[in-house]
DNA sequence: TTTTATTTTTAGACAAATCTAAATCACTAA
DNA sequence: TTAGTGATTTAGATTTGTCTAAAAATAAAA
């Protein structure tokens, strides 16, 4: 069986996002600018998972996850988020602290730690940031894009893609500071004319319209 | 600000087991077998400590804890135990299974955490073991002994002394599995004969007379 | 295609924590 | 009081993860 110590572990997952959970290559600058370390001590760690053969890695060429690398990153992503969704549904941290935590937190090495933490919070499939939490096989579970007005009162989303992609509605989302990726939640929504107030990144308050609200896609 | 290393943070805390709280002065063969290193490594250790002032080192004689040491030990201790707290309380671990965990646990160097974690578990004055958990000072509680009879129902505690010495008590407790320093917790009281029934050890069940039960001091 | 710029790797050093083997110190017992 | 035993320290090696400086490979530009 394959074990990576602290460091490796988190230059997997780190790996594992900037390749897109598989499907790009990465260079060795892309690592170091994500770990922030030199790149000298990247193409040190990159030679060693290659050894341990959880990426593949060419000289000079960067590298690629491969399946078993996949699969142990996603281990660490899995842990990663149970640890968020404990610290901001029981212990009420906010978003922006959770994740030096959660990344401390996750070293911790017992399987059984995982599995009751996860028992214990109700086996949430999302963090609090919306990204699928893997399970103990490494399945992640993704989920339905809803137009704004589907949602719940008090749900939260992430904003994924628009319907309109005209240039004009862009530049709406634009200027009242709606983005894809911004983390929204839905404030209020008034039933007679449709629009909705929804928070954006939690300090923003935006009001938009019904025709507005359809056409931004949220990722529950 | 002193700070200190992981292997040095548990050191210290060994250190100040050993020492009794800062009573005693303690060997490196103590330190040695405590830690499960080699007595050369310990000396290397012990060398840095007392570099960083945390214990008075003298080479060939030992060892003493200085009161920065024992105030830096007791915040380790408190997150160890607060961690202990959450393992049995929150997650359904038993006595046996948490050290090891609590151990790796207590080294996030969050301080946030630990007063979010305190504040979530509600503050608790003692670990699972009744061992107690110092305060944000390293101040600690000592708590009063109790004979058995003076417990309420579901109490837990330990044996800490008996009132009565004599050696047909003694012989009393021993064949009956009750011992000094066993985690006891009373399971159901008769009130009409003062009579009770004690947990020992998580394991086995004792019943006692109001006589005995009123001889044996516990530290709730 | 040759030169230049950028990226990446190698080489060598360092700090932390451990080990083994050898040396040194302190106490004890003849 | 001196030799021996056991405890302790030193010396030197190893692993892990980092760094800087310099060399080498690739990519881009002239």
């Amino acid at each position: 069986m394959i074990t990576l110590t602290f460091a490796e572990e988190n230059y997997l997952k780190a790996i594992y996002h900037l390749s897109d959970g598989g499907k790009k290559g990465v260079s060795t600058n892309d690592v170091s600018a994500e770990m922030k370390t030199k790149p000298a001590s990247v193409s040190d760690m990159l030679r060693k998972l290659g050894e341990k053969d959880v990426i593949e890695y060419r000289k000079y060429y960067g590298l690629h996850i491969t399946e078993e690398g996949k699969k142990l990153a996603l281990q660490t992503i899995r842990k990663h988020r149970l640890w968020e969704v404990f610290l901001v549904e029981k212990l009420k941290f906010s978003w922006d602290e959770v994740d030096e935590v959660a990344d401390d937190l996750s070293h911790v090495k017992s399987q059984v730690l995982i599995q009751r933490l996860d028992e214990y919070l109700g086996f949430p499939k999302f963090d609090p940031h919306g990204d699928p939490i893997p399970d103990e096989y490494g399945d992640v579970r993704t989920r339905p894009r809803l137009p704004i007005n589907d949602l719940d009162l008090g749900s939260i989303g992430q904003i994924v893609a628009v319907k309109d992609s005209s240039p004009a509605f862009l530049r709406y989302l634009d200027k009242v500071g709606a983005y894809i990726g911004a983390r929204i939640k839905v404030m209020d929504k008034t039933e007679f004319d449709g629009s909705v107030e929804i928070l954006v990144d939690n300090k923003k308050s935006i009001f938009m319209s019904k025709d507005v609200a359809g056409n931004i896609l949220v990722m529950v």
